[in-house]
DNA sequence: GCGGACATGTAAGAAGTTACATGATTAG
DNA sequence: CTAATCATGTAACTTCTTACATGTCCGC
């Protein structure tokens, strides 16, 4: 159901329609909450006939442009605030717990390859940080200095680790 | 797809019935790759259609014993090494993206929420690998050391992160 | 006028969740 | 004998993915 609130969080403080989500969806939330076309204008649809957004004003091409109503903002805060989260699948970690189907060798190539992919992403995020436009001051732009911190740390963490994962497959060969 | 890649590597070296499997489920993967018990029995049938696991053994009540065949070993092998990982979501981040949405104490308390439940994730994994017996050398142990040691990681640099975040929001608030 | 971006939508199917349904065996 | 555990399965529903379908506006 997070959808639904990407969605409402998208539209606070400002209007977007569909095809704005859809921008936004494929580049700032692509690595945090993935969608296609197909949900978000379901989506849209289905908040609006629940009074969570209303059709602000219609453009050119069919363009519906969008605004949180009083209820869509009340129930989004009560979303942050109450639910739980919910448990996250990874698919490293599941391939990590696998390591054992793979020969050592290509368990190690597994975790090099681990490491060089967070390696990259942090240097992916450092060039980001770079070309983004800090004067603007979005709400997006302001925490996404905090989403964006965080992927620095987990990218680093996760880049340690896998070294010192190959460390101790490699001590673990040599003590057998 | 992956949930079919879970269950051929929990056959990898031990037979098992969907029950077995739904234990491993509820417990170890929990937090790497929950599945219900339909998902599982239903992914078990599939799996013995397309070859990739036999039933070796039937044991009372109806228990069916599954094996993984050569070809299950081979294609899991492929999924790990070859298969892109695919992008996963992440309901806190998404959640610190919209923390503008709320107000800057109720945006506080939420980090600060984030911070206490690492610290609380991290002493449950210290409890946990403390209770684990480390003298049993199934495959999942082995990994299972890998796969505690990246959530000790994970957790603690969640912990770090929210506390420099709270004090990113107060420095805002003070600056503004 | 025409190509590219803008813009919305539907349909079919796969994957995941929740709830129900049923029965066999074993330990005490 | 009876409660707990073992054990498998189905049905209905929601969510997510992929692919298709259609049409409009704007700049050159």
């Amino acid at each position: 159901m997070s959808l639904r609130y990407a969605v409402l969080g998208l539209l606070v403080g400002q209007p977007a329609s569909g095809y704005d989500l859809m921008k936004v969806f494929n580049t700032s939330l692509a690595n945090v909450w993935p969608a296609t076309q197909s949900q978000v204008y379901g989506e849209l649809a289905r908040l609006a006939d629940a009074g969570l957004i209303d059709v602000a004003a219609e453009g050119p091409r069919g363009r519906k442009e969008y605004t949180l109503t009083e209820s869509g903002l009340t129930e989004l805060r009560r979303w942050m605030v109450e639910e739980q989260p919910e448990a996250q699948r990874n698919s490293l970690l599941l391939r990590v717990f696998f390591l054992g189907a793979l020969t050592p060798d290509q368990a190690t190539d597994y975790l090099g390859f681990l490491a060089a992919r967070a390696a990259g992403q942090q240097e992916r995020l450092r060039q980001l940080r770079e070309s983004l436009d800090w004067t603007e001051e979005g709400m997006l732009t302001a925490n996404g200095r905090l989403v964006m911190e965080y992927g620095r740390r987990l990218f680093a963490m996760q880049e340690e680790w896998a070294q010192w994962a190959i460390a101790q497959l490699a001590a673990a060969e040599g003590g057998a």
